[in-house]
DNA sequence: TTTTCAGTTGACGTAAACGTTAATAAGTTG
DNA sequence: CAACTTATTAACGTTTACGTCAACTGAAAA
């Protein structure tokens, strides 16, 4: 049984404002139904929203967001747009990998920072001979 | 020998204006010298400009580029500050990884849905009976 | 029925990260 | 030396992603 969330049902759900909210569907980023004049919220909307949400954390702006939501959404009967999706699905899907590396080596650089100063911090607490 | 760069050298050289490099100077993440009124940048500059850049193409904001650069910076002498420098690494390493996690996510979704989108080209293609 | 409460639509405000323009100075080239 | 060329500071403009506020509308509770 589907379940339906009011505006502030779903932003409290998901730690964010009303406004969000509207600010997302002014965009077309979602498309809740509507009770008289109040939105309704169904599953599918909270789980695109989610989406949303993990692409706003991972620093993606709303329109590539959209962009990646539209790759989803796409079911396409021509073979022409058949073989777009593809190719702006590779491409996403080429970006993502680099981004992946990039961070991979943020952490790394990061980790072995951390190595370093670990030990520093041993010899000190060891009163060092060298301090 | 040291490598000396105008304002437009390193900007064509990493594909941005001078304007981001005095913006960049304007809120404490540069600091190249003068030579009297004229900037000049040296490697460390550049070196450090192209982990700005590697930072913003992650989707962190400059205030959290400078965080993350700071830990790099300090060369602190007392314990209580290697330990800070220490938990902050930490927290950042965190978030790094879970990062990392959503991205690989997102990575794994696009490929399934490559595969997918294939498939059914693929049945076009041959001109399948269920179509 | 009268508050009251959650929701609605404008509309303007805001912070970040620069873009753009103006006025000026300092080298460098013909 | 005049004319460029490239740089500088100062200041205002712009876009994104909302925040905030005002005025209004139903529905529900007292």
């Amino acid at each position: 049984m589907e379940r339906h969330y009011t505006i502030s049902d779903l932003a409290e759900l998901l730690d964010i404002t009303p406004r969000t909210l509207r600010y997302y569907e002014e965009v077309g980023l979602l498309t809740p139904i509507r009770q008289g004049t109040q939105r309704l919220y169904r599953d599918r909307d909270r789980v695109r929203l989610q989406l949303i949400l993990r692409g706003r954390r991972l620093g993606f702006g709303l329109p590539e967001i959209a962009d990646m939501l539209d790759l989803y959404d796409a079911d396409p009967t021509e073979i022409t747009q058949l073989q777009d999706v593809l190719q702006r699905g590779d491409k996403k899907l080429h970006d993502i990998e680099r981004q992946i590396r990039d961070l991979e080596a943020v952490r790394d650089e990061l980790t072995e920072l951390r190595t370093r100063i670990a030990k520093t911090l041993l010899q000190k607490l060891r009163g060092d001979p060298t301090e």
